[in-house]
DNA sequence: AACATAGGTTCCAGATTGTGAAATTTCCTT
DNA sequence: AAGGAAATTTCACAATCTGGAACCTATGTT
């Protein structure tokens, strides 16, 4: 469950913020949650004292970040509302590359999508479809292994990511030991691209490339994925050149990506 | 039965989570603010102790909910940006009334705006331009006192909002006593409608109505906006009609509501 | 109508937990 | 290299949070 380094497993210590951990750990399960949540749910998912729990959200919906709805439970509050409509901290980059994804997806008719690194592996915030119906399933929102998706090798390649700090298998052909990670890795930063291929998912190819900032480092990765039927090993080096060229057609994103 | 908006102004003792609270403070000062802030100027603009300021923040990096800037300073983190990603809890709301809405705006040209309550007041969520130059400003994000704004109105006649505790001019034209207020908000509520007429800012008309759920209760406000050379009092019984005729059509609205 | 149940809030004594000044470390500037 | 600003960690202390139980207050049942 952690996203720590591999080798470093040391306990932490971390104390003095045992009701703020708390605190935080209720308001992500309310928000991540799809309908509002009770109060008794949360005590029976987090083992905490009914009291306490009642008391932390209490003080969380007085904050705003939460509310109470309607019918009980608890959901998202006005505060963090307000901020997804202004749009969050994604925007900018969202927006200046939409319509590149667009031509992507216009070329190759597949799904291009657009990932950066997240609090628990790697997070898609963009998508754009393909013509294709096969293929086209909107992850938007939803997170991936960074081991086992060509966006998350291409972001630890580029120092925007860390390995996870187990290799879980996600299929026969995911990678799972570090050395061969490790190489893997190594020749993404060579080529400058990074491929899967049933590594995530059974008939899954995906190949991405890193969006850099002013110092090279990856702020995000760029994907284009579909069936093992269409995109071909003999495809990867196209798309691959395909993107990068799209993608230095963007003005401005060395600048946003430093900002 | 009228609501009191009298003044209980019961000081409340709220014990039991002063960690919590610091939190949010600096979880919402930081999300709010523009730019990454460092740890000194939360330091001086809350008044906590350096220590104290750092381990919070610390908590809430870790948790997801905050994160570090690659230029230092702390901004939104990967498990907030997610959600907004993701769309917020206003989404399908907006998306349900979007079409509406700007088949408002087709017809009267003007700014048309969609409001809930907030945190502090009214918070615009949605707006669609009007043809018309003047009175095109997008303030989606921002919000307004709730008695002297139309929206503000109907969500208090409709039960959605509560009037604040002190009522702050804006305007020589605002309504600034309890008296007036309660008799407005009763004229509101027979006639379905709320108007506001220079009450927020000098020669700004306003037409709300209010989107209600299965149980009649105001989830939101509808409402047009414009100069007052273009919106004549003979106009508002007009607008808001057209605004109830076109939310009407709206399907699947009460269930959303009460969802 | 009276009762029963579930879900939520408040109370309170007690010690675990968070606090903040100061020391330490980190990292940038001169 | 040295100096300095900014951030983190340390530590003794007591203020703060905890959690069980009592107390509400709706909703459903006999």
């Amino acid at each position: 469950m952690s996203e720590k380094f591999s080798l470093d497993m040391q306990e932490k210590p971390v104390t003095g913020t045992q009701a703020i951990d708390r605190a935080c750990d209720l308001l992500i399960r309310v928000i991540n949650s799809e309908a509002p949540v009770t109060l008794s749910e949360l005590v029976s998912t987090t083992g905490l004292a009914k009291g306490t729990t009642s008391r932390i959200l209490s003080a969380l919906e007085r904050s705003g970040l939460l509310a109470r709805s309607a019918f009980g439970g608890f959901e998202s509050g006005p505060v963090l509302n307000q901020y997804a409509v202004r749009g969050g901290a994604y925007t900018a980059l969202i927006g200046s590359l939409t319509s590149a994804m667009e031509r992507i997806a216009d070329i190759t008719h597949e799904t291009v999508s657009l990932a950066v690194t997240g609090h628990n592996g790697i997070d898609n915030i963009a998508q754009v479809e393909g013509s294709y119906l096969l293929g086209s399933r909107n992850w938007v929102g939803e997170s991936v292994p960074s081991h086992c998706s060509a966006a998350g090798k291409v972001l630890i390649a580029f120092g925007g990511a860390s390995a996870p700090s187990t290799l879980a298998p996600r299929t026969t052909e995911t990678i799972t030991d570090f050395a061969t990670l490790d190489a893997h890795i190594r020749n993404v930063r060579e080529v400058g691209y990074a491929v899967i291929r049933n590594e995530l998912e059974q008939g899954l190819i995906s190949v991405a490339i890193p969006v850099l900032d002013a110092s090279n480092k990856a702020i995000a990765a760029l994907s284009v994925s579909g069936p093992a039927e269409r995109i071909t090993p003999g495809d990867e080096l196209h798309i691959a050149q395909l993107m990068r060229r799209e993608l230095n057609q963007v003005q401005g994103l060395k600048q946003e990506g430093a900002a």
